[in-house]
DNA sequence: GACTCGTGGTA
DNA sequence: TTACCAAGAGT
């Protein structure tokens, strides 16, 4: 550990610390869903779903999820496809797949319990260090620190840490502070205490210093420098990539719709049929045309451009043309399922494939 | 260590 | 509008 920082840790009071951080928390914290009780399952799910999403967000899925998939063994029991429906729309889809595939490691390997040490939990699918950290902690009341980006930024004003908090070797000097100073009798409130203390008070913009429990501890505040951490490198620009989908019919009406790779992005989610293009979008309809026809065997009539979706995501920008059209009577259509609207209504689609799908009905 | 992997909200 | 953000993990 880096020596002012060390010099930092060893000049505060950690005692009071903890007391004030978790005093403050047990009267302010915010009655969350996954709050009511300590079941390790429900605890699991949460933490999977606040992965880089934001607790407005996750609420709603979380009561639909636990409410369709109340215990660890009816997860493990049910359909891959239920699940991901169950997940449609809260984007990084592979954390529902791991964590599907661990529950059904927890029936076979551990005999539906939650393990509740750090070298068992750590090999489960989607479990890394600040899941494991969160679940053993706040499930068990273990001593385990949870890094996340709350964490490290509040820490990083507490002790006036110039790392930057983009680099993934960072985390590991936060955890070991983390080790010396979580509470050792309330490891569970202190830990969600650091959270929702960078959630609501030491937020990113204009922290609420003057509210915050413990800014008497902090380095940055006395220093003034608290809006100038933590330090945190830029991520470069997405890439721009053009594409054409085909909403197709028939004339009884059924849609004929392709499932996604089972691996990388968006994996195991459905689709429309489409295909990346050229910029120059004046022969787009025809590539269309020619990619349905070489990729699915299909004849298909479509009609002029219907309009146009942006999906944006982390590391690149799809900007789609939506077209409409017929599949002839007798066409082939390999590797499209034929389904009808009620039939699709069971399969989770990207978000950018339902504004699509609502495009074509106008 | 850099890149992949979603989405909606906000200043 | 652009840029960044939000309880990260896998490759």
């Amino acid at each position: 550990m880096l020596d002012s920082i060390e010099k930092n840790l060893h000049s505060m009071n950690i005692d009071e610390f903890r007391k004030d951080l978790i005093s403050w928390y047990l009267l302010e914290k915010r009655d969350l869903p996954w709050r009511l009780d300590q079941d390790p399952y429900k605890i699991w799910v949460s933490e999977i779903m606040l992965q880089q999403t934001r607790v407005d967000t996750v609420i709603p899925y979380f009561l639909a999820f636990t409410e369709k998939f109340p215990t660890l063994e009816a997860l493990a029991d049910a359909d891959e496809e239920d699940v991901l429906k169950a997940w449609e729309g809260l984007g990084y889809y592979s954390r529902v797949r791991n964590l599907h595939s661990a529950v059904k490691e927890v029936m076979s390997s551990y005999g539906g319990i939650v393990p509740d040490t750090p070298e068992e939990i750590s090999k489960l699918k989607g479990v890394g260090p600040y899941t494991k950290g969160a679940i053993l902690s706040i499930a068990y009341n273990v001593p385990e620190p949870a890094v996340d980006g709350n964490v490290m930024r509040v820490m990083a004003r507490i002790l006036s840490i110039w790392e930057d908090i983009a680099k993934p070797k960072t985390r590991k000097i936060f955890e070991n502070i983390l080790y010396e100073v979580i509470s050792k009798e309330q490891p569970s409130e202190f830990n969600q205490a650091l959270m929702e203390l960078g959630a609501i008070i030491c937020t990113p913009t204009s922290p609420a210093c003057l509210m915050c429990p413990v800014r008497e501890h902090c380095h940055a505040f006395h220093e003034g420098v608290q809006s100038d951490l933590p330090v945190k490198s830029k991520k470069k620009k997405p890439k721009q990539v053009t594409m054409a989908a085909a909403v197709l019919k028939d004339e009884d009406g059924h849609y004929y719709i392709h499932k996604r790779n089972s691996s990388g992005l968006l994996a195991n989610l459905w689709e429309f049929p489409n295909c990346e293009t050229s910029i120059d979008i004046v022969s787009q309809k025809e590539q269309l045309v020619n990619f349905l026809n070489d990729e699915y065997g299909t004849d298909a009539e479509l009609e002029p451009l219907t309009g146009t979706i942006q999906h944006i995501f982390s590391h690149l920008v799809w900007n789609i043309s939506v077209y409409t059209g017929q599949l002839k009577p007798g066409s082939s259509y390999k590797d499209l399922v034929k389904v009808t609207e009620t039939e699709m209504q069971r399969y989770a689609f990207p978000v950018s494939h339902q504004k699509i799908y609502q495009m074509s009905l106008q």
